[in-house]
DNA sequence: CATTGCTGTTAGTATATGCTAATTTCAACC
DNA sequence: GGTTGAAATTAGCATATACTAACAGCAATG
């Protein structure tokens, strides 16, 4: 597990997230994500490939070798813990530590990741809700573009392709929109594309791309505020 | 104040450090610093000159420009800030967080940077004892070379030159000779090159390259162990 | 004064990372 | 089957960072 550079690592963080979110790892993905050229995502591609880092099927797909994922999974862990510090003990806002944990990841020594996990307390999700690499979110997950109209549900995750934006973040913040919080959903509009929901906090709407990324679980009628307070 | 690569960083806080030092801050002292070829150290000089970062005088000495001086002073900010945390709060021992640091100090934006300072209390000292910039070691500080045999001293600052080896710090702490300890001073041997110390610890012998990069406040008499429990 | 030796500089390369413009490939669609 | 359009690739280039080998400059020393 030799140490790669910052640009490699972000690839395979990248490359990571993607699959783990269920897209197509290809190329030009990774050029919109990383907004790089595609000419020079192919000359990275190509210097990972050599390294043994990635592997590319028949039809484009890039897929992670062993060290590629062992690695990016080292990654996304000191990318989450990172952002749990910030949060919890340094008190920036939820909605704003993704830009600055995005240089810290790649600044951690094995060490500091060892202690900084002991003094957090081994967190198990971000503050984004994001599982710690090896963790998973409960079975019963749905999208909030699948919860029904009618129901309540705990938001549980914001899915990671949204933190890019902190304007979009800041607003979902203003809204409650956020992990541990629960929502009412009110209805879902074709004509508007997208869904409304209803808290104590006011009412929200949200598009469907962005209904899309945020993941929730349906609570029972009879379990309401068991949670939230 | 543009933002620098890792290198241009590394390269106007090691100049710093030379100033700091009295030491002579040339191309090659840089490239020994560093551990890089001269020619490259040149190159990279020029970069800096270009960029308005260092200037080089007839003599060939480099001077840091005001933005050069403003952003070295950052860096070893964020630097001796990241090793009071890792110490501090992480509890790595102080002989060892100076290789820690020395990655997280490129890697922290200035919101982590301020409420990081925040959270630790502004402090003023690195474990080492190197002074926050801005700040001062006390007037009456001599190196352990200029210190009386007969006279006992209070460790102040581990020089920061000291800090690459981690082996030698690490014989340092075996010794307690780190900030706030106090010692008499022996004697002065110049065949061995070497100072002889007395602590409730133990004895312990620095050569005097060591001596040199250790700074002391004498400790009257009638005043010792004031500080020290 | 000439030699020695450190320091600085030039020349020549190499690699990683980036770009634009142009070309190829390939699947999907008419 | 041929066309079209997205995706991949190639060509050509630029910059930052590194190296070794060779050479130049200059001060100290014999």
């Amino acid at each position: 597990m030799t140490e790669h550079s910052k640009v490699i690592e972000e690839y395979l963080l990248t490359l990571y997230k993607l699959k783990r979110a269920g897209e197509p790892a290809k190329a030009v993905t990774l050029a919109k994500r990383l907004d790089t050229s595609p000419p020079t995502v192919h000359a990275t591609i190509l210097r990972m490939q050599r390294d043994g880092l990635v592997n590319v099927t028949k039809t484009k797909e890039l897929t992670l070798t062993k060290e590629g994922q062992s690695i990016a999974e080292d990654i996304a862990y000191r990318h989450n813990l990172s952002e749990y510090f910030l949060c919890n003990t340094l008190g920036i806002p939820w909605y704003e530590v993704h830009q600055h944990a995005h240089l810290l990841e790649h600044a951690m020594t094995p060490i500091v990741v060892e202690k900084l996990a002991e003094f957090l307390g081994k967190p198990e999700f971000c503050p984004h809700g994001t599982p710690m690499p090896g963790t998973e979110l409960p079975e019963n997950t749905i999208t909030l573009m699948e919860a029904q109209p009618g129901t309540t549900v705990e938001v549980a995750m914001i899915g990671e392709v949204l933190e890019d934006s902190v304007d979009l973040m800041k607003i979902l913040h203003e809204h409650k929109v956020m992990p541990g919080k629960q929502h009412k959903v009110i209805e879902k509009t074709e004509v508007m594309r997208s869904i409304l929901l209803e808290s104590k906090d006011g009412p929200s709407s949200l598009p469907f791309h962005v209904a899309e990324k945020i993941f929730v679980i349906e609570i029972p009628k009879d379990k309401k505020r068991s949670i939230q307070p």
